[in-house]
DNA sequence: TCTAACCTGATC
DNA sequence: GATCAGGTTAGA
């Protein structure tokens, strides 16, 4: 479910709802929410939370004893600040008890999501944070270029590797490939120099706008404050599959690429010549 | 580099 | 009953 700017919408609401509290507990309600590698859970009694960032699409709520929890919100990860004391339901899987009477409540569906509580004093070695690229809004055009330049591999299967940008998924991806009229599945050095520049424009304005909007919700994402995001109604590509193209007319088509659901227009998004035999 | 797998629910 | 879903990753 969350991409980027779904999970900056969580860390902005969140943050002014837990910083500065102390902590109870982490109550766990089933085994496969932590992540195997966290650290004990009881190390966070009595500890405050004094920050709450985004780094790619995890979340980390950092605490006064250095230590911080990653929360990883997956396909359908969701927190909301609730009282303590109302009990959890079938798919709240943990509760973080402050000692105010407030818990951040996590919940998740499909239960992908993953909690893990990291030692947060040596830089990110030792964490899932360490294996991630440069943030899609502070890379440079020029490391842009350099990226796209080094690989041979498909731009939407690039743009998803969350080693080499983090933060990005299927739907700003199908989005700024629209914008910059790449077919998803061009080889990343064949990119030419303009339309790189236009995919990073274009990645740019498809993020910036979706924070400004709260995120896209297209089936369950709602925002800690139990709102949904409004940047699904400006989608131009994503879920547009049999509807003309805002830009020429023809019909947007559906296909697979980087075994994900994508879409694009035949005409506008020519697709790359294929290799001869 | 690609697929299957992880889960549950919604929709066809 | 089959298929699909905003993400990631282990294994072929």
């Amino acid at each position: 479910m969350p991409e980027l700017p779904e999970v900056e919408t969580v860390v902005r609401q969140v943050r002014p709802a837990i910083t500065g509290a102390v902590v109870q507990r982490l109550a766990l309600h089933g085994a496969h929410v932590l992540h195997h590698k966290s650290l004990p859970v009881r190390a966070l009694r009595g500890q405050k939370v004094c920050a709450v960032e985004r780094r790619g699409k995890f979340i980390r709520i950092r605490f006064s004893g250095n230590m911080a929890l990653l929360v990883h919100l997956r396909m359908t990860g969701h927190l909301a600040a609730v009282p303590a004391d109302t009990s959890p339901g079938k798919h709240d899987h943990a509760d973080l008890i402050f000692n105010n009477g407030m818990a951040l409540r996590f919940r998740d569906v499909r239960k992908f999501g993953r909690l893990m509580l990291i030692d947060d004093t040596q830089a990110d070695s030792q964490t899932p944070l360490a294996d991630l690229g440069p943030e899609p809004l502070e890379i440079s055009l020029e490391d842009f270029r350099r990226l796209l330049g080094s690989t041979s591999r498909g731009i939407k299967a690039l743009l998803l590797d969350q080693h080499k940008l983090a933060g990005m998924g299927n739907i700003y991806c199908d989005e700024a490939l629209f914008i910059a009229r790449v077919h998803p599945a061009t080889a990343a050095n064949r990119i030419s120099a303009p339309k790189v520049q236009a995919l990073w424009e274009a990645m740019r304005q498809v993020l910036l706008a979706a924070i400004e909007h709260k995120g896209s919700s297209i089936d369950s994402f709602l925002t800690p404050e139990g709102e949904p995001g409004n940047y699904q109604n400006a989608h131009l590509a994503y879920g547009r599959s049999g509807q003309p193209c805002p830009r020429c007319g023809r019909t947007m088509r559906k296909t697979t690429v980087a075994g994900r659901g994508t879409t694009a227009c035949p005409t506008c998004q020519r697709p790359p010549r294929r290799k001869s035999p």
